[in-house]
Formats: structure tokens, sequence, C-alpha cells
DNA sequence: CGTCAAAGTTAGTAACTGCTAACCTAAGAA
DNA sequence: TTCTTAGGTTAGCAGTTACTAACTTTGACG
């Protein structure tokens, strides 16, 4: 009815399940689930602990909540990125950009990506939820995008899905090290490196006309 | 001096070892170091707590000794590979190999991945311990062959060490995927994939002279 | 003001975890 | 047989963890 008015120390229900969500993605993400305990959530929240399980019935259930919570925000970027490319003839932008989207993702939402990892490692039961409603959306959409460039007669006759699997397992592989593990021993800028895969990607490796 | 003589219950002091070390790295693996106690260790290998506490100082001194006791086998059959490639030139060959191998590790040493995978997300002290010890040879030695073929001329001019990782991040992700989180929503066999990503890699996914 | 629902706290509990002190027992050497 | 050594066990401590019962405080509203 009116407008809330909420204090500084109290807030809404809605408002405290969001901020706990908030500090829980931050907190799985680094520490995994198991090594993550309801007291430094809390802490995190800065509540006490009840409060948790106010809002979740379980550690387990804020977990899932978190996955559940997972934003469309990635895919619908990607989508966006498809569309503009939609009756474009171009490949190097495209896979650029696509490059680009994927590296700003990780850094961005590197700690809910480090958490879907933990699940996967972890045998979470939620693992399968996100990678099979999100990422086979992602593949969807970048096989979209090759398969037409092969009717097109601009790309050879190879299977979409291997050749998406291919580009995105390539940036997500670089990705998962440099920016999920800081184990980046390449001295380079991510524009080349995204520069230097496209490129492979796109050309290959060997001269043209050997095999 | 003599001939040791084991009863079916008491192991020598580097059998046990043996056996605590092969334990904890299946159960490492599947649970992480947090999610690993060292009573369910001991109940694995079938004795009680206090003897891994003879064997390793602690708990963590054991998840320590796993990943120094990290079989350089991965590495040696790779070398062993580069050499037996050393004055021939058969790309297709050397890179379906490669593959092929790196894709047999994932099977063979998938605990032990896991738990590699596991220590770099936990932010474990020694995830760089492994990574910069053994990748960083695997990739020197992508890397030397890329080198010699692109002095040859075989080989379009870039930098072999970004080549290198290209490659072996392809294979890698597709292994991650299919073998550790048995997410293969590609029904093909892994031979089939395995070609496909050599023939990406080689080739490109571009019409000959296009762009 | 008084009321009442909901946001919040304190102070636990039962179970678990890394680790250890104290003890036991099999088997080769004397 | 007896001594000795090393592989092995039982029982439990001190600290942590997920979770909860019982209580207090806040603030919107009649």
């Amino acid at each position: 009815m009116s407008e809330k008015v909420i204090s500084r120390h109290r807030l809404s229900s809605e408002e405290r399940k969001a901020s706990i969500v908030e500090a829980a993605i931050r907190l799985f993400g680094e520490k995994g689930f198991r090594g993550t305990t309801t007291r430094e959530i809390a802490a995190a929240v800065g509540v006490s602990e009840p409060i948790l399980y106010e809002h979740f019935k379980t550690k387990g259930d804020l977990y899932a909540a978190i996955i559940d919570y997972s934003s469309c925000k990635g895919v619908e970027l990607l989508a966006a990125l498809a569309d503009r490319y939609h009756d474009v003839d171009d490949d190097e932008g495209f896979f650029t950009e696509l490059g680009q989207l994927i590296l700003k993702w990780y850094t961005h939402d590197s700690s809910f990506i480090r958490l879907l990892l933990f699940s996967n490692l972890e045998g979470h039961e939620l693992k399968d939820l996100f990678f099979e409603r999100q990422s086979s959306r992602v593949l969807d959409i970048v096989s979209g995008y090759i398969e037409r460039r092969i009717r097109q007669g601009a790309m050879r006759q190879l299977d979409p899905a291997l050749a998406a699997r291919v580009f995105l397992g390539l940036v997500s592989n670089y990705a998962q090290h440099a920016i999920l593990f800081h184990c980046g021993n390449l001295t380079v800028s991510n524009e080349e490196i995204i520069q230097g895969m496209v490129g492979i990607f796109l050309n290959g490796t060997c001269i043209q006309g050997q095999q």
C-alpha cells in the first residue's frame, strides 16, 4: 500500500533475502559450499545466523536458491549480439565480440562461475540445472549463427554444434585459467588473446593449400 | 635383508603409505579437501585414524604429498609423442594423438585432475605447484612442435605458445565437461570429437580463399 | 497510546572434525 | 621363552558447524 520507508537497520524481507543471496554468492564462490560457514555468511550480511534460516530452510536451500536466481543476463546479451549479426557477414566481428562477451562474463560474475564449478565438482544435485538450462541455449545460439554461415557458403561443411563447442570451449578454458585461477602465464592482453583465438578458429593454423 | 613376508593385516610402512595416498586421491578428488574427513580416509584404507598421522603430520601434509607424488607419467608420454614426431611432418597425426593422450589422461587420472581443480578453486597454497611445474612443460613441448612447423613453413606465422594453448584448451575443456562433469550432450564418440577439433584447429572453419 | 506482526538477537545443542595420548599385539632376534 | 620394535587400536579432547528455542526490539496503524 504505502511506500515502504525502511530504517537503516531494519530491512524488508525481500531486501534482506537479496542481501543474503548476494553475500552467499561471493562466499560460496570464494570457498565453496562446504568451505563456507553460515556464521561467515551471516557476518558478511551483517545479521545474526537465525536470520538466514528465516529466509532459507537450510544452508543447502540457500545454495539452490542462488543457482535458481542465476540471472539470464548473459544469455540475453548473447541473444542480442546474435540478433545484431543476423544479416551481417562479419565472422571476425561476431566471434571477437562473442569472445569479449564471455571474458566480460567471467570477469564480472566470477564468483558465480566459481560457484558453478564448485557445484559440478562437489556433485551438487543442482549441477545440471544451470548448465542444461543456460549453457545449452548459448550453444544453440552460436550453433545457429555458424549453421547460417555454412548455408551461405562462408564456412566449411562441419558440424555446427561441434564448431560452436570448439570456440566456446576455447575462450572458456582461457577465461577459466586467466580469470578464475589467475594462471595467466601469457603476458599478452585479453584483446590480443581473443584476436589470436578468433584468428586460429576462423583461419586455421595451416598455410592455405596444404591438406 | 630377508624378503618381506607381510601378513594380510599388517602392511609395511611404505605399502601402507601408498595405500593411504591412493585412497586419499580418490576421496579428495570426489569431495574436495574440505569435504573429505580424515575418518573417511582411514575407513577407506581400512585402518584407524592415527595411522594416517603416523605417515603424514597433518591432513594438509597428506594433500601436499599427493600433489608432490603426482606422477610425471603424463608429461613423459607427451615427451615420447613429441619425440616420435620430431622429424615426421604429420600434423594431423600429431595433434590427433595428442588429443587422445589428453583424453586418456583425463579418463585414467580423473580423480587426480578433479583434485587439482579443487585445489585451484579452494585456493590451496599448492595450487600452482602442479600447474607451474607440469602444465608449463606440456605447453613448452607442444609450443616446440608448432614452432618447428612454422619454421618449416607448414604453419602460419603465429605465436606458438598461443596456438599450443588453443589446442590444449580445446581438448581440456571438452574433457572437463565430458569426463569430469559428465555433461557430454554431444552424442558423438570421442574419436570423432577429436577428429573434428583437430580438423578445425588445423584447417580453420572458413572456406579457403575467403577473408 | 497501545497493539501486533515481523525483523532481529542471545545463547545455546547435538553432531562432527582434526588430531592425540595411552594402550595393544604380532613377529623376528636373542 | 622373553625382549623389542613397529604396525595397529580405543577413546576422547578441543574446537567448529548447522541449526534452533526462547526472547527482545522496531515501527506501522487503529
